[in-house]
DNA sequence: TAAATTATTATACAGATGTATAGACAGTTG
DNA sequence: CAACTGTCTATACATCTGTATAATAATTTA
């Protein structure tokens, strides 16, 4: 057999010759010195490259769980059995799915949110990026909102920290914002916490639904923020 | 060969051949004439047996999307073809999965709520169903929670209808207390659909969790629907 | 009783899946 | 140069999947 079976996506992929003839992208191989071994043949594919290919695998309507070993490799252009040298099983690599679409999001949102400028309310503004991030095409967004409810403990545990981060830093942001106009919030990290549970669940709501239909799920977020925002300030102050 | 592989589950169910000898039995088979046939054999088993039998499988943590045809055929105690005589494939079982949970659990919550009486808020009786629900061993309440968010546009669609009809309840509930105690609720459909966003949001987060943490999240929801009210009525006065 | 009708069954098949095994490959180290 | 070592591939196997086909069972109707 003069061709491989499993190297359908070898084109698009840096050829491994040049890993040895350009030491440029050897340093950025082994960029990781305690990933990276010190002997054997290299791999061939990195932890990542799956991972994207995982993600381009399941759409809106397609859970991690539900992915099979053979066919994330089929994807990714390697061997079944290569599959083990970099997850465990189908459910590690749906953990690392997950931290890699929280830890995108939250660095994604905390650039998005420097916007936030006078004129605009941060509700608003958050909002949007919001909705902008749960129509990428990158669907990270869409995973979280997804895996959350399904799959294993595990799953949801790594789905509730990134939430934990996010309703960390909105409650931060709240907090400060809040003092800037001379009101106060009553239990300010449940007011985070409800916001962010909320936004998530109109959101999740919402994938896949017409432009006009979105648009209505937002304003309606929106007036249900307010409420709650404004509720908190009543009980501020009682 | 004497014995049939798929009559597991005979022994428990009413022998087919009382079914002509007792005239009350029949009557009771036959209690819905258009879906009873007037020809043929009659069916072994009823759609809802399969529907219990599909309910059995799926634990906590997993999804209708999941089951296979024969698997469930299985536990029905049917063979793998005569599933399709009663659901043309397991996505028709899944949505027939979700009625039924959908219909069981607001008939359970309109009875419950019949409960509310001066001295108890309506939001903490609402959400103690709502609670008892959830760890209630039939697990209609987990599968809705769970199959909202993954599958098919059919499964979410088949979900938002539940929850469209939980928010119309709600809110008949919620503009008639508060008339009763001379308030007044901006955009009471609103309202209506955050609170029953949050206690689903909030309740799918604490399921599998202990009994500490649980009350928790009650106790945490109890106060995010006390904030929406009470902004709600806030944003009524302006 | 015999024919018609419908539900159910056993058997079979092609395809997919996870994984075990053994060997080929490509680097590092002596 | 020749070991050594970890990664990859090909092959294989048992299992499970959905479904096609044909035969059997249990009723109603004539």
């Amino acid at each position: 057999m003069f061709f491989s079976l499993y190297t359908k996506n070898t084109l698009s992929r840096v050829p491994a010759c040049m890993s040895s003839s350009d030491p440029k992208l050897t340093a950025l191989v082994a960029l990781d010195p305690e990933t990276r071994q010190t002997q054997g043949r290299p791999t061939s594919i990195s932890r990542e490259e799956i991972i994207d290919a995982a993600l381009a695998l399941v759409g809106p309507h397609r859970s991690v769980s539900t992915l099979s070993l053979r066919e994330v490799a089929r994807a990714a252009g390697i061997a079944p059995n290569s599959f083990y040298r970099h997850f465990r099983d189908v459910d590690e690599l749906a953990i690392a799915l997950i931290e890699r679409a929280g830890s995108t999001l939250r660095s994604i949102i905390g650039e998005a949110r420097q916007r936030v400028s006078a004129e605009r309310s941060v509700v608003q503004t958050s909002m949007e990026v919001f909705m902008e991030q749960l129509v990428a095409e990158h669907g990270y967004l869409q995973l979280l909102l997804r895996e959350g409810k399904v799959g294993s403990t595990a799953f949801k545990q790594a789905v509730e920290q990134q939430l934990c981060f996010f309703e960390r830093e909105l409650q931060t942001d709240l907090v400060r914002l809040e003092q800037q106009h001379g009101h106060q919030l009553y239990a300010p990290e449940l007011v985070a916490k409800a916001i962010t549970r909320l936004v998530f669940a109109m959101g999740a709501q919402s994938v896949g639904e017409d432009m006009i239909t979105q648009q209505l799920s937002v304003q309606q977020t929106v007036d249900m923020i307010h409420m709650i925002i404004s509720g908190a300030r009543q009980m501020a102050k009682a």
